[in-house]
DNA sequence: TTGAACAATAGGGAAATCCCTACTTCGGAA
DNA sequence: TTCCGAAGTAGGGATTTCCCTATTGTTCAA
């Protein structure tokens, strides 16, 4: 089996030791580097080109999401692993959105790291329990988001026609010209859209809609 | 311990029994019931209310997506176990959107089967590892179509943070209030976000924004 | 150290939007 | 039939937004 040639970025130096020793256990594992935050990472970069970065998320001056970014960005066959030592929500969607190909916790045993690092290198995905368990999570609030958008007002059919008009972006003399009716008329339709829903202009009309998923994107 | 009252749905009589079997292995579980099909479940559900429903997908007239949907809007505390033979992408979102709190192969073992119910039946969700990489795919393909859309423009800190106040439906004189500058200098960044994005006023850059996921609702 | 580039600030005038009022049409109830 | 309410149409005047121009401060490289 090739090595699997591998660079840790993490800012304290015992975790790296530690987690270094942990992957000697693999045998087809080589750490080739190792780098303490994110722009220290780039520099090693330039030189060391690994299979997989295991990429700590705090860190000092570029943290992991801004360093997967910008890491992918240069060489975007790079694999990472994000590592964290708790669940935060919100990092959680930066590095997927950064383009990780796996999300870990630090405390993970060591046959999670070798399934992780296996998926990984052939090109999957690995994300732990724990992870799945706050992504399911985030599903099931988007459902309940969903289900409870009721009682919506009731919309003539033509402000629907007009409503999503304005969605789309249009202004007043657009959207007479399309519909062929006075500009004023569509400022009286928009007015009783207003009223029914609440709302005090077009702006925000516009993010109603969106919220409540009456028109769609 | 107290016992977790159980009801199959499946439309093959050897499946339900096979599993009832299966699930006999847990003491602290009991089939209370059993339904060949979504219709038939909502009927039982009339006199029998359980605590967890294993609920097969596809069944003869009312589906485990239907089915799932109409006994949730009478029963709203239920939790359903979804189960498939085999990995539906399509089947996945619906079910989800449906509300299950768990979604697994038939062919999972029993301690997987355990770990389900258990997770769920202490309020939270269980879906299997070959569920979770699918998930995962799925994420994946958000965030490449999510690169690939175009690159976004770069935002000055009071560019972001204006756009933000925009999208929360704030007009100029309110967000000047709020960020203690003139209403004249909000234009002014509100010009730049113009001509950065491409639009032509407010709600076309709200509208930007919600596509883009620059915020997010 | 001196420009150059850029971010942040803001004013004046033009344009679009918003509010109030009013007229017409049409279908159902008194 | 007559009347009333709801939907669609539109105008005048106030308000907000948009475009162009301009000044100040900061950073960074020549």
């Amino acid at each position: 089996m090739e090595t699997i040639k591998v660079i840790l970025v993490d800012d304290h130096k015992i975790f790296r030791d530690g987690f270094r020793l942990l992957l000697q256990s693999f045998p087809y594992v080589d750490v080739i580097c190792e780098a303490s935050n994110g722009l220290e990472l780039l520099k090693v970069l330039e030189d060391n080109i690994p299979d997989i970065i295991f990429m700590d998320i705090n860190m000092p001056h570029v943290d992991g999401v801004e360093a997967s970014k910008r890491a992918l960005e240069k060489y975007p066959d790079l694999k990472i692993i994000a590592l964290t030592t708790f669940l935060d929500d919100d990092y959680l969607e930066q590095m997927l959105m950064a383009g990780v190909e796996a999300y870990m916790l630090k405390n993970a045993d060591i046959e999670e790291f070798e399934k992780a690092i296996l998926k990984v290198y052939s090109g999957g995905n690995y994300f732990s329990a724990e992870i799945v368990a706050l992504l399911s999570d985030k599903l099931n609030i988007l459902r309940s988001r969903k289900v409870q958008q009721m009682e919506l007002p009731v919309f003539t059919d033509r402000e629907k026609e007009i409503l999503e008009l304005i969605c789309k972006g249009f202004g007043n003399k657009e959207i007479a010209e399309k519909i062929f009716i006075s500009p004023k008329t569509v400022e009286k339709h928009k007015s009783s859209l207003f009223q029914k829903t609440g709302v005090l202009n077009t702006v925000n009309l516009v993010i109603f809609s969106f919220k409540h998923q009456i028109v769609d994107f």
